[in-house]
DNA sequence: ATCAAGATTACCT
DNA sequence: GGTAATCTTGATA
């Protein structure tokens, strides 16, 4: 259930290092306004990439023009297109110009169940047990909350997307794996989620 | 100007 | 479990 203490995460939650960031992010609540709707969803799983000694990620050989968002100082949203479809949502971490970024993997969904059906499938949800496909992946995340190119660089201290605090988990309801869909820096144990928690993208 | 790769997903057997 | 789809980006000429 979600706690009643429901702060908005500050600045400072996002400037320290990768890996605490990543793992203290599961569990915390990921809000979008759309118009008069609330989005919501629980972060259940997360993936960590640095940008100078991680070879798998976008910011490992420098700023580009796609990348440049990871360079800001942490606590802004960087979201990219990938293989020609699907969008992909981050949080910058760490201090400005270092490249550091936390890839949101899979929500559980919160608020607004409706409104992610209808982005996913267009309104109709045929089987109940769909629900688990509905945020479970990046790209699947993206839809069910329209997340696009237009949130890149969103500032998530703002009021348009932002993330929720919620009570700390302990060590062993977090699960450590390497991270998916990659092919440089493979052997990082850098994926982090929620132990059973079914909405996680792959076992 | 051209080209290959990609932090994925959906659909097929 | 395997793979086609699909197009933007960054690198190379």
């Amino acid at each position: 259930m979600i706690s009643n203490k429901t702060k908005k995460l500050k600045r400072e939650f996002y400037t320290r290092s990768l890996l605490f960031v990543a793992r203290d992010l599961l569990g915390k609540i990921l809000v979008k306004k759309s118009g008069s709707k609330i989005l919501s969803g629980k972060i259940v799983e997360v993936e960590a990439y640095h940008g100078d000694y991680d070879q798998a990620s976008h910011a490992y050989k420098g700023k580009t023009k796609r990348n440049e968002v990871m360079f800001n100082e942490g606590g802004y949203f960087y979201v990219y297109f990938t293989y020609g479809a699907h969008f992909c949502a981050n949080v910058v971490v760490g201090k400005k110009g270092k490249g550091i970024a936390v890839l949101i993997r899979a929500l559980e969904p919160v608020e607004g169940i409706d409104v992610m059906i209808k982005n996913r499938f267009g309104g109709k949800l045929i089987h109940e047990k769909e629900n688990y496909n509905l945020t479970n992946g990046p790209g699947k995340l993206c839809k069910a909350f329209g997340i696009n190119k237009n949130h890149n660089g969103t500032d998530l201290i703002g009021n348009e997307i932002y993330i929720l605090d919620q009570p700390k988990l302990r060590s062993n309801e977090i699960g450590v794996s390497k991270r998916i869909g990659i092919t440089r820096s493979v052997d990082l144990q850098w994926r982090f989620f929620i132990k059973g928690n079914l909405f996680v993208s792959r076992k």
